[in-house]
DNA sequence: TCGTTCATGTAACGAGTTACATGATTTT
DNA sequence: AAAATCATGTAACTCGTTACATGAACGA
């Protein structure tokens, strides 16, 4: 692949847990190929520029496998939740504003499960043709589904609470 | 605070949505003191190092106000996950290893969810001095609690997939 | 005796993000 | 007329992680 269609294959499938911008593709591509992990070769287009084609090496697939072989030793991602940590100071902020950040959230979550969905429903059909990699992609997407209904969930939870919140001091 | 306070502050409370290593906090302290939105000031200490504590200053409660209120306008953190990463591309991991590894996230997950039920038993017994920053502490748990929980549901659900699973190919 | 706590940091590395640059073709 | 798509990248910046360094006190 190139670069530009690995990052569209990457928005179409992983993106929800990995994503990354084309200018690191391009640089990591460039790194691998540096390693011996990548070969490519150049191929020229009319009104467009040359596409880089990469393909993966023998010693490249094998560093795959290792890496890929070698879970993390601990699971749960390292969060940096921006939108917890301006909660967690909730008394800095209006009311106001929470709810209608809060309101956002579960948009979001909502418009965040839609395409999900589809890629799912999208998946069951095509199934049996390609079943190896499609089963334990519906297994990521799964989780996809959970961690957005989770948020909406937990979004629509807050507002509640909020609502029945009296503040004792003036934020 | 000191940084080392500051370190024992995050991992009891915001710990499981935004963590530092020492080293980062050191670093940060002194940036944002070198921009005055902090000072300090040293205390010697018999047997041990002197301490140099923080305290925020005008401007630095300023920008902090003005950073609190600006919220992200994407709310979902941006995620990378190496478990999915992996799980995604399972045909070329053993059925054996991917149930282990399973079985270590559960663990994993009923174990993070443990001292979060404890943070959220105290606080709950504390309420009545502190209510305000309390209120929006125990939101923020929430989230994690129902965060881990997900987790753990998942793999179970992902376990039980495997269990009827018979790869057309070997991986 | 060995690990943990208290308490400071520096240096180097790795990786994610943002901005910049180019340019033809196609869609709205 | 403007924006999106195709297609390449470079440069700079920010920020998170890892490793290194020091040293007393205290509990298991």
């Amino acid at each position: 692949m190139t670069g530009y269609e690995l990052k569209s294959a990457f928005d179409n499938s992983i993106n929800f847990f990995w994503n990354a911008p084309l200018s690191q593709i391009y640089r990591e591509l460039g790194a691998l190929e540096k390693k011996n992990y990548l070969e490519s070769r150049v191929e020229a287009q009319q009104g467009k520029p040359d596409k880089k084609i990469y393909s993966i090496t023998q010693p490249g697939k094998e560093e795959f496998l290792k890496q890929l072989n070698d879970f993390p030793s601990f699971y749960s991602a390292q969060l940096r939740d921006e939108f917890l940590l301006r909660l967690f100071f909730g008394p800095f902020i209006s009311k106001e504003e929470l709810e209608f950040q809060l309101r956002k959230a579960i948009k979001e979550s909502e418009a965040a499960i839609e395409p999900l969905r589809k890629l799912e429903k999208d998946m069951g059909e095509l199934e049996p043709q390609n079943g190896d990699s499609m089963f334990f992609q519906m297994l990521t997407l799964k989780q996809g589904l959970m961690y957005y209904e989770m948020k909406a969930k937990w979004a629509e939870y807050c507002l509640q609470e909020l609502r029945n919140y009296h503040p004792a001091d003036n934020d």
